[in-house]
RNA sequence: GGGUGCGUAGCUCAGUGGUAGAGCAUCUGCCUUUUAAGCAGAGGGUCGGUGGUUCGAGACCACCCGCGCUCACCA
């Protein structure tokens, strides 16, 4: 297995005993292969520095072909003996994977690839481990192949630095990830709310309905949990007096792992006093739309072979009113032997011991969430579902709540957020009381919470959005693996040292 | 956790019980505009692991490990 190592390890004594540098310090570099390819007419026989990887070698005696990638792409160089002298000798103990500075100057081949011609050559870095380096050729109508690609997905995912070298998509996705939360970020500041950083240890976890992760503070001799939520500690603020707020960053829930679920993951929450769940909607669609044309330059995409628009005002759904149309059920009135029956017949499989509210979020997802194809807003949800919403306006059992679903998938929950300190405090009792039937993820009483609410939090409007499920979205990525830079896997099995 | 599929050379994969294979990558030789460079040759394997069945196991059986898909749980 170590056949390969070797080799270049031999090669890296070889490099040394010669006195060729092979681990360099900087290099000057001014231009990189895509910007040159795009700017030929004026860089044509001027010199340029350019920096990367070596991802292919042609070698043909006393010159060689090589391409090399850096941040932009990959570029073809060409390396005579006559040009750089001894460092050719350098060069031919070089390998694909190694990382390389070329000073030369524009040209095009008599094939009409543009490269460059070196100079000089330096070893910047001797890569002694092979690279799963892939071939590519192009087809009759055009299109890149790529042959023996890198695919297997443990590998990928374990050594993500392997797979950013040699798929170049998937470095495309995480630079679309991190342009996606700029213009989120950009959006928000330019709303006037201000980022701020709230505890991810937390002595009591709230905001959502989860198991956390528990952690130990030695000094404290206590428990603390990492967070599964900003929720109450950005409500904090509010009373405080920030009118707006927003944090972005990782949560944790201490659950299982699928194709949409990572045990930590990246929630943005924004809270807004003065303002209603109505208010959010218009805000939600605006800030995605603006995302989509900044990013993307459109906002409709073809995701998993569908056509979606996320052009506003996206369409509002009420949740009860939709589930009476398609159940013929009024799932507030109904009982549970209804809701269970309705279930059922609609494929669901009921839970043992479950409240009314969840058995009517099951209908829902099992009758109508699966459903929703285009940007929709389910609003207005059973009251006993949402903890921290505030009641209805005018209907009775209600909260003013809605989600945003796109695919059949949630990407955000928003609440006009519940400012009674005294309905406050209800909600938290019944969450014990769910809790001591048996529901490992009913809310915690948060005291000093409801202290804050009992000096007076204004009217706020809150927030919170998937960011890891937005991006799979926008980005076309199946699983949330593919849009976590290192995802969470189960240990390796210890490989002997090599 | 359940179901199901997969795990063979650095990578991508063939191999249905009888000597471990191919392409690319690697190495040697030739080659100063090649591009999946070419030509000639060579090396490279604990077939995920442990047991078992068998004269004989990469293949069959059991258990274990890891990954994918899926269901459940869960946003």
């Amino acid at each position: 297995m170590n056949a390969l190592i070797e080799r270049r390890l031999e090669e890296l004594t070889e490099l040394k005993n010669k006195n060729f540098e092979t681990y360099a310090y900087s290099f000057d570099v001014n231009n990189y292969s895509n910007d040159i390819k795009n700017n030929y007419e004026a860089l044509e026989g001027k010199d340029v520095s350019i920096a990367g990887r070596i991802m292919a070698l042609r070698r043909m005696g006393k010159a060689s072909f090589a391409h090399i990638q850096d941040k932009l792409g990959k570029i073809q160089i060409y390396l005579r003996g006559d040009d750089i002298g001894p460092e050719y000798e350098a060069f031919k103990l070089m390998d694909i994977g190694d990382i390389i500075g070329v000073t030369g100057y524009v040209f095009k081949t008599k094939t009409g690839e543009i490269s460059v011609h070196g100079r000089s050559l330096k070893l910047l870095s001797k890569s002694i481990r092979p690279i799963p380096i892939a071939k590519e050729t192009v087809d009759e109508q055009g299109n890149k192949v790529v042959h023996d690609q890198f695919a297997d997905k443990e590998l990928r995912y374990r050594q993500r630095y392997v797979d950013l070298i040699v798929n170049p998509e998937v470095k495309d996705t995480f630079i679309q990830r991190s342009k996606i939360i700029s213009e989120m970020r950009r959006y928000l500041d330019n709303l006037g709310l201000v980022e701020v950083e709230t505890p991810i240890l937390q002595p009591l976890y709230g905001g959502a309905s989860a198991r956390p992760f528990i952690s130990h503070h030695n000094a404290l001799d206590i428990d603390l949990y990492l967070r599964i939520a900003d929720e109450l500690y950005l409500k904090r603020l509010i009373v405080g007096g920030f009118d707006g707020v927003y944090e972005i960053s990782k949560d944790f829930r201490n659950e299982g792992m699928d194709r949409t679920h990572n045990p930590e993951f990246t929630m943005m929450e924004m809270y807004v006093a003065y303002k209603d769940y109505i208010w959010m909607m218009e805000t939600v669609e605006n800030m995605v739309a603006s995302i989509c044309n900044t990013v993307y330059g459109t906002t409709k995409f073809t995701i998993e072979g569908k056509e979606i628009d996320f052009t506003p005002p996206w369409d509002r759904m009420s949740m009860v009113d939709e589930l009476l149309k398609v159940t013929g059920l009024d799932v507030l009135k109904a009982t549970k032997e209804e809701l269970t029956a309705a279930l059922k017949k609609f494929g669901g499989e009921p839970e043992k011991n479950t409240s009314k509210s969840a058995l009517i979020d099951e209908l829902f997802e099992a009758s109508i969430q699966f459903k929703i194809t285009q940007p929709t807003f389910v609003i207005d949800y059973p009251v006993e579902l949402s903890p921290l919403a505030k009641k209805h306006r005018t209907k009775e059992g209600l909260v003013e709540r809605f989600e945003g679903f796109v695919l059949g998938r949630e990407i955000c929950n928003a609440f006009s957020e519940l400012n009674d300190p005294l309905d406050q405090r209800q909600r938290f009792e019944a969450q014990v009381k769910m809790r001591e039937e048996g529901d490992e993820e009913a809310h915690q009483v948060d005291e000093d919470f409801l202290r804050a609410l009992e000096y007076g939090m204004p009217p706020t409007a809150g927030l919170g959005v998937g960011i890891d499920r937005l991006v799979m979205l926008l980005a076309n990525q199946p699983s949330i693996r593919d849009v976590i830079l290192f995802p969470q896997m189960k240990p390796e099995k210890k490989e002997k040292a090599e």
